[in-house]
RNA sequence: GAGAUUGUAGCUCAGCUGGUUAGAGCGCUGGUUUGUGGCACCAGAGGUCGGGGGUUCGAACCCCCUCAUUCUCCCCA
């Protein structure tokens, strides 16, 4: 006999995993709704081409890539089949892989179905990606995205929506936040005031590890891409300043940086016009790491515990370029649904009731009980309640159990006198308090 | 890709410098209680000690290989 196990890196939803799992996804999707996206699903597994080059050399080699069927080798190279040349042989023994991310396939959608999609184009997807990652702590070879993107706007009026989807959406989920804003420009700005322009995304990578390792640790890092010392004081300089309106100074020879305060202020002014129930952050040292954005950029940090960030997102102003359709801007955000279920759980904020699985259960002594039971409990699915029924009459001990480890909050007793009368038993599992009631009565009770 | 860590019952783990029939708690099954669960008590089932090889009179423990886990770096959610 073999023992079960598991690919690296993925798990099981149990029941109550993924009832709060479904609670989450419900809470983040109604508020997608809200703001007018629509739902969009794609394909698990892409063509290959679809996904190469859109993540980087390491992106790449974290792909998932699935052999091609029937005798796979038969049209390789022998070779390269000889030379154990992995790279080169690939295109030859594998077409597809799995999806990496949400927003590669929602380009190569958009761009599939140019013809027929109303511009802006809002969708929100929620779907599990795949990454050959090492796993480790909070961190999956299988995870769920929840992405919401628009496409085909350059408005900032969405930089601002998408800030109150986060907002309302964590507030409905209980976790405080706070929602850190920066902005592409504003970073390429520093690079200008610094003379370091040719070295944009070296120096943004470095700034980006701010939070997790000191000031210092980010000079180094700079001195290690070769950058001039007086470039990284001046670098450092700015950062360290926190408000957009000094910096306006510090950026009279960059129109670009002036264009990111523009930016920034403009979304600060429409989110001015909103209640917000979280803390809307500037943050010059927010950086992200993907190549792709080039406007506002978007994190989420949870205030009680230290967890990494549970969202994140930003403008890109091409996105469907590399598919033959250049020039649409978008914006996006990412909820990690996974740190936020980790979060949720660690503070117990989850609601009371998720592990209810039915409620109510009825139990009967013996076939003719059992049978009548078997009626009331149809009667009471057909008033739209959830109800279930003990599979075996008998021994009442057993079933309470059984109604006591499914948390069922109310056990309906069918014995010959309930039968007989048509008054149910029916007892509050948590108080321990029975009455008496018909099945119409059960039914009106359980209902409000 | 690099480094570390752990692997013993369904789960969480104990097992002293290698020594005879491998333990605990929880869970499970049955009973005390055949019209009432959570508590208590009693009894019981359940393990080729991740797998393979080696050292030894003797290995869960020491050595080698292998598989798997978890974590750190890189990168990211």
């Amino acid at each position: 006999m073999q023992k079960p196990s598991l690919p690296e890196g993925t798990r099981d939803f149990g029941p109550e995993q993924a009832r709060k799992r479904a609670w989450i996804f419900d809470t983040i999707r109604s508020v997608f709704v809200k703001f007018g996206f629509q739902p969009l699903e794609t394909p698990a597994m892409e063509n290959l081409s679809t996904l190469t080059g859109k993540y980087g050399d390491e992106g790449d080699q974290l792909l998932f890539k699935i052999l091609n069927n029937g005798d796979f080798l038969k049209d390789a190279d022998p070779e390269l089949l000889a030379a154990k040349n992995s790279a080169k042989l690939l295109p030859q023994i594998s077409k597809r892989g799995l999806r990496y991310d949400l927003t590669v396939p929602f380009a190569r959608f958009v761009v599939m179905n140019r013809q027929t999609l109303t511009f802006p184009f809002k969708r929100y997807q929620i779907q599990p990606v795949w990454r050959a990652d090492r796993p480790q702590k909070g961190r999956y070879r299988e995870f769920f995205q929840c992405d919401a993107d628009v496409i085909g706007s350059d408005s900032l009026l969405y930089e601002a929506e998408l800030t109150q989807i986060y907002d309302e959406a964590f507030a409905k989920l209980g976790i405080p936040v706070v929602i850190l804003i920066n902005n592409r420009k504003i970073l390429f700005g520093i690079a200008e005031a610094a003379g370091i322009a040719d070295r944009f995304m070296d120096m943004t990578v470095a700034i980006d590890k701010l939070h997790k390792i000191s000031p210092d640790g980010v000079r180094q890092e700079l001195a290690r891409k070769d950058i001039p010392a007086d470039s990284i004081e001046k670098v450092m300089k700015i950062l360290a300043n926190p408000s957009l309106e000094a910096l306006r100074p510090l950026f009279a020879n960059s129109e670009t940086g002036l264009k990111g305060i523009a930016e920034l202020e403009r979304v600060f002014h429409l989110l001015g016009k909103t209640p917000l129930k979280n803390e809307i952050r500037f943050d010059i040292t927010l950086a992200r790491g993907l190549t792709y954005y080039t406007g506002c950029i978007f994190e989420v940090a949870n205030k009680r515990i230290g967890m990494g960030s549970i969202g994140g997102g930003g403008r890109y102003a091409d996105l469907t370029g590399v598919f033959g359709m250049p020039g649409l801007s978008g914006v996006g955000i990412s909820f990690g649904a996974d740190r936020i279920y980790d979060v949720l759980d660690r503070l117990n904020l989850f609601p009371e009731n998720l592990n209810e699985s039915v409620p109510v259960l009825f139990v009967a002594f013996d076939e003719a009980t059992h049978e009548y039971a078997f009626e009331c409990v149809s009667r009471v699915r057909v008033a739209g309640l959830a109800a279930e029924l003990y599979p075996e009459p008998g021994k009442l001990k057993k079933q309470f159990e059984y109604a006591a480890k499914r948390n069922v909050p109310y056990v309906v007793i069918v014995g010959e006198t309930e039968m007989a009368s048509g008054m149910l038993t029916v007892k509050n599992q948590i108080s321990g308090e029975q009455r008496n009631m018909t099945v119409e009565e059960l039914i009106g009770f359980l209902s409000k």
